[in-house]
DNA sequence: GATAATATAATCAAATTTCGTCACAAACGC
DNA sequence: GCGTTTGTGACGAAATTTGATTATATTATC
């Protein structure tokens, strides 16, 4: 199905699962990577020498050591297959022909990358990595004004609103930063949770909270919206039976991404 | 469908591509951009003697250090050094509280890259770059809205006028494509062409037209304003004589962008 | 501790990628 | 205009990576 990877992303995806899980066998690499176990521990050997990782019998664990990254790299890195995966399924509801709104954020980010280029689709963003992202790939990208936010790569404020207040769309994709059954969807700032209730009141179709098993039981600054049955959401298979009934119980649509070859 | 990019085009292209996925397959890239992987292997043999990136078998990945990366950029321009001074020289002309527009272009881009840092100035552009360039500096950029436009990576469109019709400046840098005597600035498309007189209507002070002395006689597609003294010009020493008769011939003010010995 | 089970190391052939060279085309300078 | 320079694609040779196989080492179980 996938074309076969690259060595360096190859040890890059390793580096990324360890850093989220510390310690992974062998076979489980080999398997989900779709290379020989011999080349497997080439990888790893190769990534000891760098310094990265130790390796143990059958697998390897996180060096303890490792560099503090910068605060948005280490946002970028957490849950990076769950995020992947997401966006992927995500981006698999749209058609073409759509109008879509998308906001900001690392999962959000994750469904831009993955939309199908060349068909008739819209993008409305306030998110940069959009532009980054696009070419002149047949698709229409129509970016937000407003005030620059740095952390994020995103604009808000009072253009963007006014920007959104001249358009509608057919299908919206929120990322949200906190899912909590008494307090909704947060986000950490006003201006960005203002941007998408606006997204959502202006959209004419189904509307798709992302986000990862983790934000669960979290409760950021703002409250987007609370949570609710027109708002579907897009999660991965760690969320829990707790979240899954309470979801049930509110007649919220879950779908779960997955497509995923392996456990591990 | 699209025409073939020229190899600076292409390179940026690929830049761009690292920045947001760190790392890429050179069958990848040969099928995007739609040349050879000969080509791409010599491009990216090309940026890695740059520094910017580190190849690998199979592709290349972003070079982990990217602190000392303002030249990589410039070297893949026309004029590269002279449109670095002008660039130096309009940023020299803003001061602490100004609010400046800025449009789209190479010499823009090159002001936006070098205004200090940390004072309080707010920067309005349709200008993606900026967001690239800008950390959290203390400098307040608003981003306008529109359609993204590819080519040179900015937005334009109904959006960018719209939030345009809600502010002032004190100051604008306007970065034309052509400057002629009989037809004045011009620039490649109407909707740029739009944003620009927009900018230069609702700006209270100086107005700064930015271009290498290359653009001299040369005719673009759309009028963005004739030659006119409340449009001041920065250009480079290498304007010649006859066109800086003309211009003082109609009271234009002229500043050259020099100070620097080396001729490359 | 002995033995079985499994992981690692070593080696080699096949596949893939890169390198070096060439010929050709387009752009440029005069 | 013409010659030069630059960029591009194609081809074979060289180098690298990969998976299979076998031998060796480590861990687990009794």
């Amino acid at each position: 199905m996938s074309k076969p990877l690259i060595p360096a992303q190859r040890r890059e995806r390793i580096q990324e699962y360890l850093a989220l899980h510390k310690i992974v066998a062998s076979t489980d690499l080999s398997e989900w990577l779709g290379v020989s176990e011999a080349t497997i521990r080439r990888d790893l050997e190769w990534m000891e020498e760098e310094g990265f990782i130790e390796r143990t019998h059958g697998g390897a664990i996180l060096s303890q050591r490792l560099p503090l990254e910068p605060e948005y790299r280490q946002r970028a890195m957490r849950c990076p297959e769950e995020k992947r995966l997401i966006g992927l399924t995500a981006a698999a509801q749209i058609e073409e022909g759509d109008i879509v709104f998308i906001n900001s954020g690392s999962t959000t980010t994750q469904i831009i990358r993955h939309i199908r280029r060349g068909s008739g689709i819209t993008a409305i963003t306030n998110n940069l990595y959009a532009a980054l992202e696009f070419g002149e790939t047949g698709l229409e990208l129509l970016l937000l004004g407003g005030e620059y936010q740095h952390k994020s790569n995103s604009v808000a404020g009072h253009f963007a609103i006014d920007n959104l207040s001249q358009v509608y769309a057919n299908k919206a994709f929120i990322g949200v930063d906190g899912i909590s059954p008494r307090f909704g969807y947060t986000v950490p700032t006003n201006v960005e949770a203002e941007l998408m209730r606006m997204m959502i009141d202006r959209t004419k179709g189904p509307i798709y909270v992302v986000a990862d098993h983790t934000k669960w039981g979290v409760v950021s600054n703002f409250e987007v919206a609370p949570i609710h049955k027109d708002l579907k959401l897009i999660t991965d298979e760690g969320l829990d039976e707790h979240a899954r009934a309470d979801l049930a119980a509110r007649t919220v649509e879950v779908i779960i991404a997955s497509a995923y070859p392996a456990k591990i």
